[in-house]
DNA sequence: GATTTCACG
DNA sequence: ACGTACGTGAAATCA
């Protein structure tokens, strides 16, 4: 590129543009800071000066104060609004960056940065430069010509370029008329008005004609078409004020120099700072930092028992391993194991084939039997990234792991539990500034269906090393942190040891009665066939049920139903709530919900769930995932075993299907409100603690307060009443969805919940206190210390606020719930062994499901109570409800 | 890939 | 005037 050349970069039209264009994903760091617009802004910046070097490059910056368009037209931008609280947290950070690239910034009172553009670009050109228009704003493009370029970003970091005949290519008219284009069809972002009923199409047709605005209002005749003539005339003076508001100001005095804009070389070390405080570990690795570190392990294949019998004599004395498992299948119970590779230092890591393809392999059973003594023993600490699947994989050779000593996974998502991904190529660049193997590298595109047994081990060596040495620099950077947290003993006596007690519920399955399901299967489907013939014929045409899109478009549009609710998008919901008021009037709508759940039922569950049965051991596995959740809970996924139908009659059917093997039964236990005697605990309050002592009711006991009657006197509808606030209580329901919940008016339940917090201030003020502290501090915690970050907290935004709030009191109660069962869990575990043959299989959030021979359920389910409600004190006692059956609906 | 709906605690 | 509870995962449609 010339030494001639310029970039002349529109600040805040590209700010916000990497602020939206992140949105939807919102990137803030380990500490909560939102980071989105600052992360996309300097990846727009490192890239310019990268791919382009010009040698001359500034950042042009709108004035805080009013311009003259403003004083024009008071309209003028009218329609923006204040710039978002997360984006505002953001902006003096940019500025930071902008100072550590040392980038020119150019600013001037009452001059808007668009003008100054123009006026620098003139500047420029006149002394034949070739300038660049960094942005996203179509205005500029009026400046667009032959040594002018523009560089619209599209998606993160890729530049369009824009010359005269790109400009003409996609709008459709000529760079020196995108004035009057933008006059005629206004522009609602600067709040130009335009002229309505004008919009692209009819603008190019009547530029293609007139040639200008001035020439058209000369001449309103050459248009030919006496309906837009008269949108003309109607509108001339904004067509007159819209050409000025959109025409670029040129003559203004600017004092900034072609040399005041010569770029100097980025400051590396405040650069760095900047990108390390907010975690941007994919900046740090741009070359133009030299590039991110490559972890170089040496990779050591082993390739002798007498050599790996060394090594676990090294291991045994070192007291701790680094392992990972390369394995056939991401399904851990389907999985053979490949290799094992063990590290017990970053340097270097032992790769010992066990299964690959044309190699001379180590004998996987003497391999395994050597290694068993390490793997099983509690006092050799094991180390690795998301042990859960080796421990798996391992349990297929018998091999039962004990002593886990630290997880990258498991520590990343304690830190940190509001992110989406855990994976180690995430966390290496995050948190030490290292670049992994891609997978892809390795193995190829999942198309490729390449295993890693087909893969020479030289190749897959360096790799799986990488994947031992990664979470043991991990494990030097994340126990500090989590130690300064004071969440070290949830990590090391709760979350770590939880691992393997998942890895043993996973493995375990639950048995599933395939000729029920199908039997269910038959019956629905004959149903739902039956259904929609019926619902077609009402409706007098076929249409796919399935389409919300259709099904709004026959009820609400040709059969004319009214009383639809919009979804968040605009179009008319369908779903259950709207149609429960319409079947009322409509039994077209009644057949409609009796579809929809047959069918719902069936697709979900009563048709996917034998697929998923494993041939291996004619059970489902699901995977319950430790790292999900933002609030502490687990979740569970391929297949969801958390969410089947309990509600309603007919999913309660799908419940008889998860069956106890012969001479076994299930024992499901589960905590009795849970939630609210959490809640009783952390708010103190006295009433809410003395009914949960006594073992009262304690919706009852709600009602009878809040209704000011005697206990005896409480009514079913009043006990709902109360269970409904009780609840609602927790998620910070307000007035609004209390009325919905309960089909009352707004004031009934407002009244409501003002009578409540009246009679029970001591909740009120614990919620008040536990936001407050949120706001103070930036995060709330569980009882055990489990945090969760609320940038959001402080919002200005009353509705961003207020959901942070809500979350702000919820968290507490739904995680400390979430820890204690896991502490059941991990004890449970512990001593489960003293009952012969007795598994745990199932975690449902407040409920555990254990399958146990049949002349021991009884003694089992007692000794199963004590343990969950001695699994954690609080200021009321736990209390556990068990049932015992042949099945899940039974135990219930 | 986003959207809508609905299953659970 | 407006929107409208916390935390999840799966299926289906549609662009």
């Amino acid at each position: 590129m010339s030494e001639k050349c310029l970039y002349l970069i529109d600040g805040h039209a590209l700010i916000y543009r990497a602020y939206y264009a992140l949105i939807r994903n919102p990137l803030t760091n380990s500490r909560g800071l939102p980071s989105g617009a600052i992360f996309g802004f300097a990846n727009y910046l490192l890239r310019l000066i990268e791919t382009y070097t010009c040698p001359y490059m500034a950042v042009v910056m709108d004035s805080s104060k009013p311009t003259f368009r403003h004083e024009a037209y008071a309209e003028y931008k009218a329609n923006r609004k204040q710039m978002p609280d997360d984006l505002k947290l953001q902006m003096p950070v940019i500025m930071d960056l902008i100072k550590a690239f040392n980038l020119p910034v150019v600013k001037q009172d009452g001059v808007e940065a668009d003008d100054l553009i123009g006026v620098l670009t003139n500047k420029a050109t006149a002394q034949g430069f070739e300038v660049f228009l960094v942005t996203k704003d179509k205005d500029l493009m009026q400046l667009v010509g032959p040594n002018v370029k523009m560089l619209t970003p599209e998606g993160t970091g890729i530049f369009q370029v824009y010359g005269p005949q790109e400009v003409k290519n996609k709008l459709g008219v000529a760079p020196e008329q995108i004035v009057d284009y933008l006059a005629l069809i206004g522009d609602s972002s600067d709040n130009i008005p335009g002229v309505a009923g004008i919009g692209p199409k009819n603008a190019i047709k009547i530029l293609e004609k007139a040639g200008s605005v001035d020439q058209l209002l000369e001449n309103p005749a050459v248009l030919e078409n006496p309906k837009l003539m008269g949108k003309i005339e109607e509108n001339r003076e904004r067509l007159v004020i819209s050409k000025m508001l959109a025409t670029l100001k040129l003559d203004i005095e600017t004092g900034f120099e072609l040399e005041d804009l010569r770029r100097t070389d980025l400051d590396r070390e405040k650069s760095m700072a900047l990108f390390k405080e907010y975690e941007f570990s994919s900046l740090i690795k741009n070359p133009l930092f030299g590039g991110a570190e490559k972890l170089k392990p040496v990779a050591q294949v082993v390739d002798s028992l007498e050599q790996l019998k060394e090594i676990a004599d090294g291991i045994r004395e070192n007291g701790y391993v680094s392992m990972d498992i390369i394995a056939s299948d991401t399904v851990p119970r389907a999985a053979e194991i490949i290799a094992i590779t063990l590290a017990t230092n970053a340097e270097k890591g032992y790769y010992i084939p066990l299964g690959h393809k044309k190699y001379q392999n180590i004998d996987r059973d003497k391999a395994l039997d050597l290694l068993r003594a390490i793997i099983e023993s509690s006092d050799i600490k094991k180390t690795g990234h998301n042990l859960k699947y080796d421990a798996q994989v391992l349990k297929n050779y018998g091999v039962g792991m004990r002593g886990v000593g630290f997880d990258s996974m498991i520590a990343a998502y304690l830190i940190d539990p509001g992110r989406r991904q855990y994976e180690l190529d995430l966390l290496a660049p995050q948190w030490l500034d290292l670049e992994t193997t891609p997978l892809v590298n390795i193995i190829g595109k999942p198309k490729d269906n390449l295993a890693f047994a087909d893969v020479p081990v030289e190749t897959v060596a360096p790799y799986a090393t990488e994947t031992v040495c990664i979470p043991l620099l991990l494990k030097e950077k994340l126990v500090p942190i989590l130690v300064e947290r004071d969440c070290k003993e949830l990590f090391d006596d709760i979350e770590l040891p939880l691992t393997l007690v998942l890895a043993e519920l996973e493995w375990q399955g639950i048995a599933i009665d395939k000729n029920l399901l199908s039997e269910l299967s038959k019956e629905y489907t004959e149903y739902i066939t039956t259904v929609s013939a019926e619902i077609f014929s009402m409706a007098g045409e076929e249409f796919n049920l399935n389409s919300p899109k259709q099904l709004s478009e026959v009820l609400f549009d040709r059969l004319g139903l009214t009383g639809g609710k919009k979804t968040k998008n605009g179009a008319l919901s369908t779903n259950v709530e709207v149609l429960e008021k319409l079947a009322v009037d409509y039994p077209i709508v009644q057949k409609i919900i009796d579809y929809r759940e047959k069918k719902k039922l069936l697709s979900t569950y009563i048709d996917a769930l034998p697929a998923q049965i494993y041939s291996g051991s004619g059970r489902v596995h699901t995977s319950f995932n430790q790292a999900v959740t933002s609030t502490g809970r687990l979740s569970s996924t391929n297949p969801n075993l958390q969410n089947i139908p309990i509600r309603t009659e007919n999913g309660r059917k799908i419940r008889q299907a998860f069956v106890a093997e012969n001479g076994n039964m299930l024992v499901a236990a589960d905590y009795s409100q849970i939630e609210l005697r959490i809640l009783a605990h952390l708010s103190d309050d006295s009433f809410l603690k003395e009914a949960f002592v006594n073992d009262q009711d304690i919706h009852t006991q709600t009602a009878s307060v809040i209704y000011s009657v005697l206990p005896d006197f409480v009514d079913s509808s009043m006990r709902r009443v109360a269970k409904t606030i009780n609840f609602g209580l927790m998620y910070g329901m307000g007035p609004i969805n209390l009325s919905r919940q309960l089909k009352i008016s707004f004031g009934e339940a407002k009244k409501f919940i003002e009578t409540y917090f009246h009679q029970f201030p001591t909740v009120r003020n614990y919620m008040d206190t536990t936001i407050e502290s949120a706001r103070l501090l930036g995060y709330t915690e569980t009882l055990l210390g489990r945090r969760r970050y609320l940038p959001e907290i402080s919002a200005s935004n009353k509705n961003i606020r207020e959901a942070a709030e809500r979350t702000a009191i919820n968290t507490p109660v739904q995680g400390t719930a979430a820890d204690i069962i896991k502490i059941a869990m991990v004890g449970i575990h512990d001593e489960i062994a003293k009952w012969p043959d007795a598994r745990m299989l199932l975690q449902v959030h407040d409920e555990l499901v254990f399958e146990v021979p049949q002349e021991r359920a009884d003694e089992f389910s007692r000794w199963i109570k004590e343990k969950m409600e001695g699994a954690f004190s609080l200021k009321v006692p736990l209390k556990v409800d068990t049932g015992v059956g042949k099945h899940w609906g039974e135990a219930h």
